[in-house]
RNA sequence: GGGCUUGUAGUCUAGUGGCUAUGACGUAUCCUUGACAUGGAUAAGGUCGGAGGUUCAAUUCCUCCCAGGCCCACCA
């Protein structure tokens, strides 16, 4: 059969994804006796679309999937939808017009596991376009009951490993989520401020503390000066006035103060910044707390009660220069924490919380993440960096609604904690009731409120996908994921992994750069964002894979090579309709020639996709296929295509057949759908294999390696390429008739090769003496 | 301030201690050859960021500088 005269990527990608999907050709099979390739797939979050960083980078794990299965893994490719967490509690409440917290919490996950089954396949459509080869017959939810599950029996064995515990201390607090935060969780800002002098009474002398935060006057628990100041240090251990609030706080010397920032004198408040909480602790300070969990000031903060943080500091800065107790005021931008979800200037607030333990085992994790391979290698060192910075625990518990419930209950009488038994998971302690009765003989208990960090669940992805250990053992194989979350997702999987199984979570991790365009960071603020919903209109899906897997700036070289693939394809399968997969007897040398490099590419290419660097192979495959097989070798054996000779016919039609069968298959992971459109027209049937993604990778045969051959047959391309420049810049057809003479060591070399010359040349003949070209 | 990373023709990019530095887009000229004009052929275009150093030899290794990017720290 015949090729159509023009593919069409639309209908034959929507074909083959219904296929796909229809024939379960990519269902994992837990019976298989193959190598298992593991792949812990992030999950994306449902609210909001594909993006082109998403198209990206999961088109790259694609590759790898697809590349594994055909080297005969067994590929476990899950896929899952990350519903844990704001973004999906902000959307539910959109959607169904309700207020998470005026619901119960157990109602309000059932909402979103109703809400999320009905919007999801819509959502997870855009991955199915992309061609995406995960099994998507069992779709995992991080908010649903197999991840509650996980989850819960994560944090029980964690805290039977006393590897969590609960404390209350200062931790860093979201006033617009009312809730703690992690470190991981901080974002960067640039913000304009003020810096304050404002004045301090020790006796009748005056001290000048600078300030940004002026509204913490009366959160003020001490004055520092550096020992090594002449100005302040003779002040140490006297008292001085706070301005406008009126009481005496010691003056401390500690190193830490530095003398040339703003007076060279410091307040420390509870708690401003980090400082605070250290000289706090160390010097017993103590505590006076101003501000809610609201952001508000409290009846601390006197006539300022009530007032927001950025209200009062107005007000007390007013107040201070009414008063002459502020003696300047100096514009500054500096850097402040925000919370990454909402943008809230982060507080420092005392609060009782559930952490796990990282600081005790920073160097254990730094080796963890050693014994993991790294794409590229130097992320590792961006690993290492964050965990060798890391200042606290991991805080994993979050005032919020919507999450996984802790699997804690608090004895009504004398507080102590009750933990679930694991097989009543998943639970809501403020709904069920915990087994038994307390040590102190107590029956009632209270459940804990808050629910988990999302990354408490997230860490724990290859728990869910395995089904804890019973799917499979860590280490999986591969996790591909983008290089902004290897603090979070990374880490947090490194440490789960390592605290219950004493194991690292994958063998390789493969981290995805961003997409720039024309070096630019895409970004919807420069207003040059693509859709990939667009691409896969306008060029089709395999299009944009081809153009994820480069760094060329444009999709349509992407739809040209299919272009081409098919056309080239057409040609061929139109010359191969009488070929029987017989092996010639005697082969010509160019249809040798073209099978050993053929060969290397085969080689080269199993190189770069076992080192994870599909760009590579793209490059080399796609150069050979239009460099070597389409530009030459097609040109050079049509003649004999079409002539008479059936002896070099078939020899070149087996040059042909097997070329072609290999350049589609070292493709197929790339450009999925034409590369199986082509297989189930031709292939298949001589092939005996239904689907060109379940079919073997090109073997490496050393056999095919001939020096001899490789050299006439460069020699010949060589001469070609002499010819074409001849007619060119004699701007006659290539079609012309020419006479061609060659040097005597071309001659002999090139002897058996000599009619293809002639016939690809158009030479009228080929004489021996000294090279040259003429006009027939 | 600390760590990482990048700097190659108009644009994007490959690459290596040594033959004439890769490819694509774009540009120019030609070719309507029986798969493809979304094609083919040919050509022009580069002091490989700058300055030193190691070396017989550096775009490649080292140092410094300049310019981007990413992550972190810096909140008095």
């Amino acid at each position: 059969m015949d090729l159509p005269k023009e593919y069409n990527f639309k209908e034959v990608e929507k074909k083959w994804q219904k296929r796909w999907g229809k024939d379960k050709l990519y269902k994992f099979d837990p019976k298989s006796q193959k190598k298992i390739f593991s792949i812990d797939t992030p999950p994306p979050t449902v609210s909001g679309n594909m993006h082109i960083g998403h198209a990206f980078s999961y088109a790259h794990e694609d590759f790898i999937a697809r590349f594994k299965r055909m080297n005969g893994y067994n590929v476990w490719y899950p896929f899952g939808t990350d519903d844990n967490g704001l973004p999906t509690e902000r959307l539910i409440e959109k959607i169904k017009s309700v207020k998470a917290k005026d619901i119960r919490r157990d109602e309000f996950i059932k909402l979103c596991s109703k809400t999320l089954k009905d919007i999801r396949p819509d959502f997870i459509d855009d991955w199915i376009k992309l061609g995406m080869s995960c099994d998507f017959t069992e779709i995992y939810s991080t908010i649903d009951e197999q991840s509650r599950k996980i989850s819960q029996k994560s944090f029980i064995d964690l805290h039977k490993k006393k590897l969590i515990y609960q404390e209350e201390t200062p931790v860093s607090w979201c006033t617009t989520c009312n809730t703690a935060i992690a470190q991981a969780e901080f974002e960067n800002r640039k913000l304009n401020s003020h810096f304050n002098d404002v004045v301090f009474l020790v006796g009748t002398k005056e001290i000048l503390i600078s300030t940004t935060r002026p509204e913490l006057l009366p959160a003020c628990v001490a004055v520092f000066v550096n020992p090594k100041d002449k100005r302040y240090n003779k002040l140490a251990g006297e008292k001085a006035k706070v301005p406008l609030f009126d009481y005496y706080v010691p003056i401390l010397k500690d190193e830490r103060v530095d003398i040339n920032k703003g007076s060279g004198a410091v307040m420390c408040c509870t708690f401003g910044d980090m400082v605070d909480v250290e000289w706090w602790r160390e010097y017993k300070l103590p505590l006076k707390v101003t501000i809610t969990k609201d952001g508000l000031m409290n009846n601390e903060a006197g006539n300022y009660e009530g007032l927001t943080i950025k209200k009062a500091r107005h007000k007390i800065i007013e107040d201070l220069e009414t008063n002459g107790l502020l003696k300047e005021k100096r514009q500054i931008t500096h850097n402040v924490n925000v919370h990454d979800k909402c943008g809230t200037e982060l507080e420092i607030l005392k609060t009782k919380q559930w952490y796990i333990r990282i600081m005790d085992n920073k160097k254990k994790l730094i080796e963890q993440g050693k014994k993991i391979k790294w794409h590229p290698e130097y992320m590792l060192k961006r690993y290492i960096n964050w965990v060798e910075n890391l200042q606290w625990d991991w805080c994993i518990s979050r005032q919020r609604f919507f999450g996984v419930p802790f699997p804690v209950w608090y004895c009504k009488k004398c507080n102590e904690v009750k933990i679930a038994e694991e097989k009543d998971l998943p639970i809501d302690p403020l709904y069920d009731k915990p087994k038994g009765r307390c040590n102190c003989g107590c029956s009632e208990f209270v459940g804990e409120n808050d629910v988990m960090d999302t990354w408490a669940t997230s860490s724990v992805t290859p728990q869910i996908v395995l089904d804890w250990d019973k799917k499979g053992k860590v280490p999986m194989s591969l996790r591909p994921q983008g290089h902004d979350i290897i603090r979070t997702w990374a880490f947090y999987t490194i440490v789960k992994s390592y605290y219950h199984f004493n194991e690292v979570p994958w063998k390789d991790i493969m981290i995805s750069g961003f997409v720039t365009l024309q070096g630019e960071k895409m970004s919807k603020s420069k207003g040059n964002v693509i859709n990939p919903q667009d691409i896969f209109e306008k060029y089709g899906a395999d299009a944009l894979r081809f153009w994820s897997a480069s760094m060329e700036k444009e999709v349509q070289a992407g739809l040209r090579t299919i272009i081409k693939l098919w056309n080239a394809s057409k040609f061929s399968i139109m010359n191969l309709q009488d070929y029987k997969l017989e092996k010639p007897k005697k082969m010509e040398v160019i249809d040798k020639w073209i099978l050993g490099k053929l060969n290397k590419v085969i080689n080269e290419s199993m190189e770069f996709f076992n080192k994870f660097d599909y760009s590579k192979n793209k490059m080399e495959v796609e150069r050979f296929f239009w460099n070597t097989f389409c530009d030459n070798y097609l040109e050079i054996i049509k003649n004999r295509l079409y002539g008479g000779d059936k002896i070099k016919r078939l020899s070149a039609q087996y040059g042909l057949y097997t070329t072609l069968l290999n350049i589609m298959k070292m493709f197929a992971p790339i450009m999925p759908h034409i590369t199986e459109e082509i297989w189930n027209l031709y292939f298949k049937d001589k092939e005996k294999v239904e689907s060109i993604h379940t079919s073997e990778w090109p073997i490496y045969d050393k056999k095919f390696e001939d020096g001899n051959i490789e050299e006439i047959g460069d020699k010949f391309v060589e001469i070609l390429g002499k010819i074409r420049q001849f007619k060119t810049s004699n701007k006659i057809s290539l079609k012309t008739e020419v006479s061609l003479t060659l040097e005597k060591k071309e001659y002999n070399l090139l002897k058996e090769a000599l009619a293809d010359l002639k016939a690809v040349a158009n030479a009228r003949e080929i004489k021996e003496g000294k090279f040259n070209i003429t006009l027939c």
